[in-house]
DNA sequence: AAATCAATTTAGCCTTGACTAACTTTAAAA
DNA sequence: TTTTAAAGTTAGTCAAGGCTAAATTGATTT
């Protein structure tokens, strides 16, 4: 247990860093493949031109990532072709959508703008834990049932 | 107005993750700041030894760190000396410890246990805009009064 | 005053994520 | 079928933010 005892003991700063870090070496992976799964769905395939588009960023930046992206499991692709998703990018992919409409409906919920809320929840998404997201579910929730 | 006469028409998405971007390429300079606030009431200074030993990276990391904010005026620093804060830096500081609070406050009141709060305000806290902040700033404080 | 130890700095390396410019491939039009 | 335009790729550059290892400085002991 070591120096844990006393009630709300507030986290060691350096885990809380650490765990900052980690959330940001996930977010990109987990931006593509929820725009990707969007595209998929939407247009039918994921080109990178329209990951481009969506994402503001060069072709050459989006080429970089679908690679780290394959070397990781998540997708893949073959040259001039279109990208797709593995078994393990769609699970991801649903499980960010999932967390990204809890949490662009809770700021709804809470009295947001909804254009306000896209930008935010694109940010606050990343660093939500199964908890707090547990609680922005059940506020939204029990504000419409 | 271009596009955008619909009740709560989408932000272009491009423009949300140019946005997400902005806000990542703050965040260092923002967690620091503050740090370095805090060892100063806390301890008097701010050595590079507590910084790396707070943020849980090398002494190395955060020299470079350090002139980065020095180059952009947040911090002054002269060689085997302790780290101070700029004009800049200390408004950016309690801008920043402010907002901390409020996020932290905000999660608690909805439930959050105290130690996930502490985490979660983290990586929350940069993308937060000040609407929201006004939604989570008032939501805390309703409950209180 | 010299030795030692802790703190800081420097140098060099790595990955991510961005860019431009130039090149190749694919698909569509002439 | 040839040409052209769009899409995709490759090569090279850069900054941020990490690291290790080695050198230096400052402060404390002996």
């Amino acid at each position: 247990m070591g120096d844990r005892s006393v009630p709300h003991a507030r986290p060691n700063k350096a885990e809380v860093f650490a765990r900052l870090r980690e959330a940001h070496a996930r977010e990109v992976t987990e931006d593509y493949v929820e725009m990707i799964a969007d595209l998929i769905e939407e247009e039918g395939e994921a080109r990178s031109v329209a990951l481009a588009e969506r994402f503001g960023v060069t072709a050459a930046t989006v080429n970089n990532t679908i690679k780290r992206l394959e070397r990781d499991g998540f997708v893949t692709s073959r040259p001039y072709r279109s990208v797709f998703l593995t078994d393990e990018g769609r699970e991801l992919a649903a499980k960010c959508r999932k967390r990204h409409e809890i949490v662009y409906n809770f700021l709804v919920a809470l009295g947001v703008d909804p254009t306000t809320a896209e930008f935010d929840a694109e940010g606050i998404e990343h660093h939500v834990s199964e908890e707090t997201l547990r609680m922005f579910a059940g506020f939204a929730g029990g504000k419409r049932g």
